[in-house]
RNA sequence: GGGGCGGUAGUUAAGUUGGUUAUAACGCCGGCCUGUCACGCCGGAGGCCGCGGGUUCAAGUCCCGUCCGCCCCGCCA
C-alpha cells in the first residue's frame, strides 16, 4: 500500500490468513495478560486484533509493555486464524496479526474521552480536541460519507454537462440578506471586503460570459445567530443554467440528489419530486417548509367560527385573519396536555388553541359553547370530526402567524403522535414563492428569496400596484421538513430587473451603486437563465442521520461562532490594527460600548 | 436582542434544609496475571466546585454580576 505498511487494520479477513502484513495505526485498547498481549490496532478503515507473545518475539514483548492507548504504532506478523477464539463484533473478528516486531511512532498523553462511537463527553470537550472527536469511527463514517456525496455530486454534474469554477472569496459588500462577513483592506483604508453570503451574482455572470452551465461547493459566509442546522461558514452545492425554465432546474436538481442519495446511503428519491406551490403549502401545512411525511393537514374554519360568538374567533377573522383547525381522529388529551397546547403555539405569536371533541354528536371542551346547532354541524362537515375526534384551532388576525403557529403545532402534535416513522423520507418542492415580503422593522418590501429573481411573467403587471401579489419563480426543495436547497430563474431584462429594484424601494441611482456591474452585464447579451443552490452540509446530514450540523463539519464553530481548538476570533496585535487604518472602541473581547 | 437548560477530579456525573475530611464510575500511575476481547485482581495518586463580588460563625449549596456551552424565538435562504 505505501512503503510503510500493506493493509488498513480494517480490511483483514480470513482471506489473508498466512500473509505477511505490516500494518500502521493507533492502539485502540491493549490487554496485557501478564504473558500474552493483546492490542487492537485501529485505522480509518477499522479495528483488528495484535497478539504479542514474548517468547517468541521479545523485542516486540518489551514494546508491548510500554504501549498506551492512541500510541502510533507499526506492527509486521503474520495474519492467522483465531480459531475457537472469533471476535464475533468486529469485521475483522476472524483473525488476528502474530506480531513479529512493534515499533512505536509516536506516543500520546492520556486522552480526555476514548475513541469510541458511544461517548458521554460534553461537546465542549469533544471541540476542544476535535482531532481526536474526528479520530472516532462515528466521525470517519461521516466524514467519508461527505466526501462521498461530494464526489457523486460532482459526478453527476460533470456528465450533465457542468462546468466546475472557482469565484471569489474577497468581494463586495451586497447590503441585501443576512449580515457580512467584513474583511478589512490595507491598501484602501476605510474600505471592506465582504465574504461571499453566496457566489450568486457571479454565476450569473458567468452565464452572461457563456458558460451554459456551472456548478461549484463553494463556501458561503453569513454572520448571523446560528443554530443546530446553521452554521457562520457552511457549503452549497450551487449550480446555474441558461436558456432554462424552472422546470429544467428542477428536473437537473431531482437526478443530482436522487444520485446522491443512491450511491452514498442507497435510497431511491422518488421522481419526480412531487411539487407544491407555495399558496398550497401555507394552506395546507401553515409552513413553507412541509414535512409531508404524515397528513393532520390544516383545515380552514373562518367562514364556519369567525361568525360566532367567539370574540377570540371572530374579531381576528373580521380584522382579515386565519383561523386553522387540526383534527386529530380518536386523541385523547388530558386537560394539562391541552393547557401545554398553548406553551408549542405562543413562541410564534400565536395567542393559544382552542380545543373541541366530538362526543356522542355534541361538542365538548372549550369551543363547546360555540358550537351548538347549525355552526357546530358545519364545523363537524368541514373539519370531517367523527365521534371521539378532537379538533384543534389556531386564529390570529394576522394570517401569517396563525398559518405558522397551527403550521408547527402540527409539527408537534406529530412528533407526539409518533406520526413520523424513523427512516422515512418526505421530499417535496415548494414553487411560486411571493417575490416581496414586508421587512418588519423597516415596513418596506424586501426581497423574499433575492431581488435577481424573475417575477412569474403573468404576475408582472402588478409591480407596480401590488408587490405583495407577485409571484416568483423560485422553488425549494425540502426534506422531512427541513429547507436544502433553493433557486429561482433569474432576470436577465436590465429593464425589468430595474422595477424589481423600484419596488424595493432602490431608486436607479442606489441601484447603480450597488449593482451597476450586473445592470451592465445584463445590457450585453444575456442568456435566459437561472439555477439553485443545495445546502451540503444539511444534504450530509441527511444521509448521516444525525441532527447536529457540528456532526458533519470537521472543524466547526460553536453557537457564539467561535472555534474551541484555534481560539478564533481572537484579538490581534495594535500592529496589525494600525496597518489596516483600524480602531476598536470598546472594551476588548466584550461587546463595544456604543 | 429575548427565553430555557447546563458548568463539581483527566472524563462523565452525585452532592439533601447552608454544617465535620466534597463522593462514585471510567480513565491515569504502580504491582500481579499466557487466549483476552469493555480482560481480571490488589494498591495508589488526582479538586481554582467556571470566574468575581456579597450574605453568614460557616457557601459546591443562598443572592448579585459575569464568562462559556447547548436548545429555541427573533434574525438567517
Amino acid at each position: 500500500m505505501t512503503s510503510q505498511r500493506t493493509h488498513y487494520c480494517g480490511e483483514l479477513r480470513a482471506g489473508h490468513v498466512g500473509q505477511e502484513v505490516r500494518l500502521c495505526g493507533w492502539v485502540h485498547r491493549k490487554r496485557d495478560l501478564g504473558g500474552f498481549a493483546f492490542l487492537e490496532l485501529r485505522d480509518r478503515e477499522g479495528v483488528v486484533q495484535v497478539m504479542i507473545d514474548p517468547g517468541a518475539a521479545p523485542e516486540a514483548g518489551a514494546a508491548a509493555k510500554e504501549v498506551r492507548p492512541e500510541f502510533v504504532v507499526r506492527v509486521e506478523g503474520i495474519v492467522a486464524s483465531r480459531g475457537e477464539n472469533v471476535n464475533p463484533k468486529i469485521p475483522t473478528g476472524q483473525v488476528e496479526v502474530h506480531a513479529r516486531n512493534l515499533e512505536i511512532l509516536s506516543r500520546s498523553k492520556p486522552v480526555p474521552f476514548p475513541m469510541e462511537d458511544q461517548i458521554d463527553a460534553l461537546e465542549t470537550t469533544r471541540l476542544g480536541f476535535r482531532y481526536l472527536d474526528l479520530r472516532r469511527p462515528a466521525l470517519q463514517r461521516i466524514m467519508m460519507l461527505r466526501a462521498k456525496a461530494a464526489r457523486v455530486a460532482r459526478e453527476a454534474l460533470a456528465e450533465r454537462g457542468f462546468l466546475e469554477f472557482e469565484t471569489p472569496i474577497l468581494t463586495r459588500s451586497t447590503p441585501e440578506g443576512a449580515r457580512d462577513y467584513l474583511v478589512p483592506s490595507r491598501i484602501s483604508p476605510g474600505s471592506f471586503y465582504a465574504l461571499p453570503q453566496s457566489p450568486q451574482l457571479f454565476k450569473q455572470l458567468l452565464m452572461v460570459a457563456g458558460f451554459d452551465r456551472y456548478f461549484q461547493l463553494c463556501r458561503c459566509f453569513r454572520d448571523e445567530d446560528l443554530r443546530a442546522d446553521r452554521q457562520p461558514e457552511f457549503t452549497q452545492i450551487d449550480l446555474e443554467m441558461s436558456f432554462v425554465a424552472a422546470d429544467d432546474v428542477m428536473a437537473v436538481t431531482d437526478e443530482l440528489l436522487a444520485r446522491v442519495f443512491r450511491d452514498t446511503i442507497g435510497f431511491e428519491v422518488p421522481r419526480p419530486i412531487p411539487r407544491l406551490t407555495y399558496a398550497d403549502a401555507i394552506r395546507r401545512f401553515g409552513v413553507d417548509n412541509p414535512d409531508v411525511r404524515y397528513g393532520l393537514e390544516l383545515i380552514d374554519v373562518g367562514d364556519v367560527l369567525g361568525k360566532t360568538e367567539a370574540r377570540f374567533l371572530r374579531e381576528p377573522f373580521e380584522a382579515g385573519g386565519r383561523i386553522a383547525a387540526l383534527r386529530i381522529a380518536g386523541a385523547t388529551f388530558s386537560r394539562k396536555e391541552l393547557d401545554e397546547l398553548n406553551e408549542v403555539v405562543k413562541p410564534y405569536g400565536a395567542k393559544g388553541v382552542a380545543n373541541a371533541k366530538l362526543a356522542g354528536g355534541a361538542w365538548q371542551g372549550g369551543l363547546a359553547k360555540f358550537l351548538g346547532g347549525e355552526p357546530g354541524a358545519a364545523f363537524a362537515q368541514r373539519t370531517g370530526a367523527a365521534d371521539g375526534d378532537l379538533v384543534l384551532v389556531v386564529a390570529d388576525a394576522d394570517p401569517d402567524t396563525a398559518s405558522t403557529a397551527a403550521g408547527r403545532l402540527r409539527q408537534h402534535l406529530a412528533r407526539r403522535l409518533g406520526l413520523v416513522k424513523d427512516a422515512s423520507w418526505g421530499f417535496t418542492w415548494v414553487t411560486e414563492f411571493p417575490m416581496f415580503e414586508r421587512d418588519a422593522a423597516t415596513k418596506r418590501w424586501a426581497a423574499k428569496h433575492h431581488p435577481f429573481t424573475q417575477p412569474l411573467r403573468e404576475d408582472a403587471g402588478l409591480l407596480e400596484s401590488d408587490p405583495g401579489k407577485v409571484r416568483a419563480q423560485a422553488y425549494d426543495v425540502v426534506v422531512n421538513g427541513v429547507e436544502v436547497g433553493g433557486g429561482s430563474i433569474r432576470t436577465h431584462e436590465p429593464e425589468l430587473q430595474g422595477r424589481v429594484f423600484r419596488a424595493l424601494g432602490m431608486d436607479e441611482a442606489e441601484a447603480q451603486r450597488r449593482f451597476g456591474f450586473l445592470l451592465e452585464a445584463l445590457a450585453h447579451g444575456a442568456p435566459p437563465h437561472g439555477g439553485l443552490a443545495l445546502g451540503f452540509d444539511r444534504l450530509v446530514m441527511f444521509l448521516a442521520g444525525t441532527d447536529s450540523i457540528r456532526d458533519v463539519i470537521a472543524f466547526p464553530k460553536t453557537t457564539r461562532a467561535a472555534c474551541l481548538m484555534t481560539g478564533a476570533p481572537a484579538e490581534v496585535d495594535e500592529a496589525q490594527l494600525k496597518e489596516l487604518g483600524l480602531a476598536y472602541k470598546g472594551s476588548r473581547g466584550g461587546s463595544p460600548e456604543s
